[in-house]
Parts: structure tokens; C-alpha cells; sequence
DNA sequence: ATGAGGACCTGCTCGC
DNA sequence: TGCGAGCAGGTCCTCA
């Protein structure tokens, strides 16, 4: 399942093949995957035509990818069977050049000021999602959930999901509230859609803050790997990579966050960054230029796993047989020997 | 406010 | 062979 390096990994490939290109038309297959738009699939469609993508990003696992209205941008039937190189505006690795922002659908404000309104689309893969670029009349598969088509009459774009744990929405971009009073507000600048605006930045991305993510750690009465999966305290974490991370830094996934030393919580920092920075050098290899791929199937699978899914093989470590123990309806994968559990309530 | 647990969904695997 | 139970996963919602 696409998990951050799949979803980075997929961000990049639609960067290249979307960005600068106008919406045709938008279809919506399947209601459930637009469940989270307040303004449902009518709405959902409506505001995705004939808008023109001008950034992709990424926090966590959730991507999207900034619209506005482009003058001209709406032009159907052009009958290039291929985009030219995008023009790609506003990509700029920071401080994104607004300088079209007048250009946005004027917000219609109670006072009537016209008040700025950047949208994007809003994706999460949840379990199986994919976003798939391909010929228009390639033949549509029974998982699409929601299909775009673009005014150049290139490739579309299809959001195809098995599980329909996904979901696509329109939403405004407000700033990102990632810090709490007292802790560093470097990481509160950024544009993020407004229903993610309260997950916390992940550890690959400049605004992430290893003393904040610490701070607010130790504030946590919980488990470490509870802590880890929740989004608002660092982004981009699954089951998969918490076990692995825990893994490399000899953590119990049980540990209370409170009973952490400083330098358990850098040790522990250490390996998330690693392990995500391995799997996404690892999926960002395979996909070619004409099929954005986030098959979870070959995503993560390359990466190899030293916890998760191992129970009973010997720890790469130690040679101690991973055990699989409950958690959370779900399990989690450790070594007994590297990550011990407390003795006498001591860790 | 905060933590814990269930619901959501569907394809696959397992056991009877 | 057929069928049901169990499992997997992230996020949102509800309850304590």
C-alpha cells in the first residue's frame, strides 16, 4: 500500500505529466471517493473543471495539487494527442511565485471583499489508491473511482482504488498550523489544504523540527508506536515503517513516551528518516514516463524489511525469532532480544 | 483535552 | 468444492 515513498514517488511523476495542463472534463465513478467533499460529486466535478494545476505537493501521504483558472486555460478539442512540455509555472522549490493568485476564482466573503482563494485537489491513496496517467481510450478498469480528461486531448489522469480507503476533494489552501506555542513557527508557513492543515510536517520535509516533534513527544502518555502512527505528531508514518523504525533504533513498540531519554527519541528520529529516505530512494526508481505508478505491490516490497511481516525468521541482528504481538486490531513486529520488554515496569 | 477503540471496505488466505 | 471467518491497512468518529 503507498505509504510516504510511494506517495512522493507519485507526487514527482505527476508533477511531470500534469502540471500546466487544463481539466477537461471530471467524472466521478464512484460517490465514495469524494465522501470528504462537503460539496459532494457535483460539486467536486464542478470545481475541477476547467482549472489548471500548478503545483504538486506532498505532506505525509497526503498530496494535492494547487488549481486556478487560467485565461484561455479551457480550450477543448485541440486534438494534440500529446502535451508540449508544460510550462509548469509556480514550481519553485520555495516561495512559490503567486503572482497569478489574482487570477483564482474570486471568493465570494460576506463583506464582499475578494478574498484570496487558492484550492487544490486533495488525494489520499488510503490502502490501494492509484493515480494512473495514461491514453484517454485505454479501456477503463472496474476500480476507477474517478476519472479527469484534459483540454490539450493528451493523457488522462484516473484515480483507480480496490479497497476505496482513498479519497480525492476539493479543498482551500490556509496556512499550515504545525506548531504550538512556544515552539519554533518555521514549519507554519507553508500552504497546506485545510482539512490536513493539522497533521504535523514528516521528517523529510525542511519544515519538520526534530526539537518540536521531541517536545511534544514527551508530553504524549502513550505508547511509542501509537505515537508514531499518529499523524498530528509527525506525518507519513504507517504500520509498516514504525515497526521497522522501532526496529533500527532497539525500541519496544510499547514503550511509554514519557519513559524515552533524549537520546533514545534522536536514535528513534534517526531511523524514521533512514528508513523512509531507503524506501523512497528504492520506489522512486520504477515508473516510466507515460504510466504513473504507485503499485503498492512493488513499492515497498523492494525495501527490504528487518520487523514487519517476519514473524518466526531470526532477527538480522541477533538471530532471534521476530514475534508478532497484538496491537491495535492490527500487529506489530519486534524483536525480543534488540527491543526488550520492561522488566519490573523499568525500561 | 486526551487516549483508546471501532467503523469503514474488499480481496485474499485459511480452515472446516 | 464451497463457504465463512479472519486479516490487512489509515483515518475519522465516538466514547470514556
Amino acid at each position: 500500500m503507498p505509504e510516504l515513498p510511494e506517495v512522493e514517488t507519485v507526487r514527482a511523476g505527476l508533477e511531470r505529466h500534469v502540471l500546466g495542463r487544463t481539466i477537461a472534463t471530471a467524472a466521478v465513478l464512484n460517490p465514495r471517493a469524494v465522501r470528504r467533499d462537503p460539496t459532494g460529486p457535483a460539486g467536486f466535478t464542478a470545481a475541477m473543471t476547467g482549472r489548471t494545476f500548478t503545483r504538486a505537493e506532498r505532506r505525509g501521504k497526503y498530496m494535492w495539487f494547487a488549481m486556478q483558472y487560467l485565461p484561455g486555460g479551457q480550450p477543448t478539442g485541440m486534438g494534440g494527442s500529446r502535451p508540449p512540455s508544460p510550462p509548469a509555472p509556480d514550481v519553485g522549490a520555495d516561495g512559490p511565485d503567486r503572482k497569478n493568485r489574482d487570477l483564482v476564482r474570486p471568493a465570494s466573503t460576506d463583506d464582499g471583499s475578494a478574498d484570496e482563494c487558492d484550492e487544490a485537489l486533495l488525494v489520499h491513496l488510503g490502502m490501494s489508491g492509484q493515480l494512473l496517467v495514461g491514453e484517454p481510450d485505454r479501456p477503463l478498469s472496474s476500480h476507477v473511482r474517478a476519472r479527469f480528461t484534459f483540454a490539450d486531448g493528451g493523457d488522462d489522469l484516473r484515480f483507480t482504488d480496490q479497497r476505496t480507503f482513498g479519497h480525492l476533494m476539493v479543498a482551500p489552501l490556509v496556512p499550515a498550523i504545525t506548531s504550538l506555542p512556544g515552539e519554533s513557527d518555521r514549519a507554519g508557513v507553508d500552504l497546506v489544504p485545510e482539512p490536513i492543515s493539522h497533521i504535523a510536517p514528516d521528517p523529510l520535509e525542511p519544515a519538520f523540527d526534530p526539537a518540536a516533534f521531541a517536545a511534544r513527544l514527551a508530553r504524549r502518555k502513550t505508547g511509542i508506536k501509537r505515537a508514531l502512527l499518529d499523524q498530528s505528531l509527525i506525518s507519513g508514518i504507517g504500520n509498516i515503517y514504525a515497526d521497522e523504525a522501532l526496529w533500527r533504533a532497539k525500541l519496544h513498540w510499547a514503550r511509554p513516551t514519557e519513559t524515552l531519554r533524549r537520546a533514545e527519541v534522536s536514535r528513534l528520529l534517526e531511523a524514521v528518516t533512514d528508513v523512509l529516505s531507503e524506501a523512497l530512494k528504492a520506489g522512486g526508481t520504477s515508473f516510466d514516463a507515460q504510466y504513473v505508478n504507485v503499485n503498492g505491490e512493488s513499492g515497498y516490497f523492494d525495501v527490504s524489511l528487518n520487523a514487519y511481516g517476519r514473524q518466526g525468521e531470526p532477527c538480522a541482528r541477533c538471530g532471534a525469532p521476530i514475534r508478532r504481538d497484538a496491537f491495535m486490531n492490527r500487529s506489530a513486529f519486534s524483536c525480543p532480544r534488540c527491543q526488550p520488554r520492561p522488566r519490573n515496569g523499568h525500561w
